[in-house]
DNA sequence: ACCTCATATCAAAAAGATTTGATGTATGGT
DNA sequence: ACCATACATCAAATCTTTTTGATATGAGGT
């Protein structure tokens, strides 16, 4: 249960920020290395490999060696972990009761 | 699009912390009260009263006064713009390119 | 072997989130 | 009107995440 907790944190951690919001955004439209996806941010190179550290440990993104370069791209086995993640932690139980009985 | 990004950032920070996780866990079993969240917590209450700040903005929880009371529940409408602003983030585009031109 | 390029790692500083305790506000009971 | 209860808000302390600059690693090329 609460080791569910730390995996939800560390997927949902990874949506959080702006600059990696923006990189999932660039991954969407195929695969890309380190060097062309900073080319379109304002990021320094270890500010955004620290930012495909968290996207790649939340599953989303995976990453690939190609020689000197690392290509990353969008994860749909990821993907798919975090919508049902997601739908688990937002769905009402079955048995669920309408009204907390505690004002009465 | 920066827009869209800041309100992607509320909703899954939302999801970031193990208290708003149990949270959220209490919740699926129907609407709860703040002080009966609070019993199974360990939060005072000013602490829960900040989570459910964080919840209740992100969407995914709606709150209801009842005199004394605040009653909190899920929200399936805010579940659904979560479940279709992950799925938006993370599915390629159509016409995504299979790999990076960087290293030809 | 040496140099360069692409990226990763580290540590310190800066920014942001959470906790805590005190105080404020609104509701209902007497 | 006064008091107690249920929360909300605020500010300071603490903890976590992100940024930044320096250094390390590893793959090619010469």
């Amino acid at each position: 249960m609460s080791d569910k907790r730390v995996e939800a944190a560390r997927i949902f951690k990874a949506l959080c920020d702006p600059t990696r919001l923006a990189v999932l955004d660039q991954l969407r439209s195929g695969e890309k290395c380190a060097c062309v996806i900073q080319e379109e941010l304002f990021v320094g190179q270890s500010g955004l490999s620290y930012h495909m550290k968290v996207l790649c440990d939340s599953g989303l993104v995976t990453s690939r060696q190609e020689g000197k370069w690392t290509h990353y791209s969008l994860s749909s086995s990821g993907q798919e972990k975090a919508m049902a993640l997601l739908e688990a932690l937002t769905t009402p139980e079955p048995e669920a009761i309408p009204n907390c009985a505690c004002s009465s």
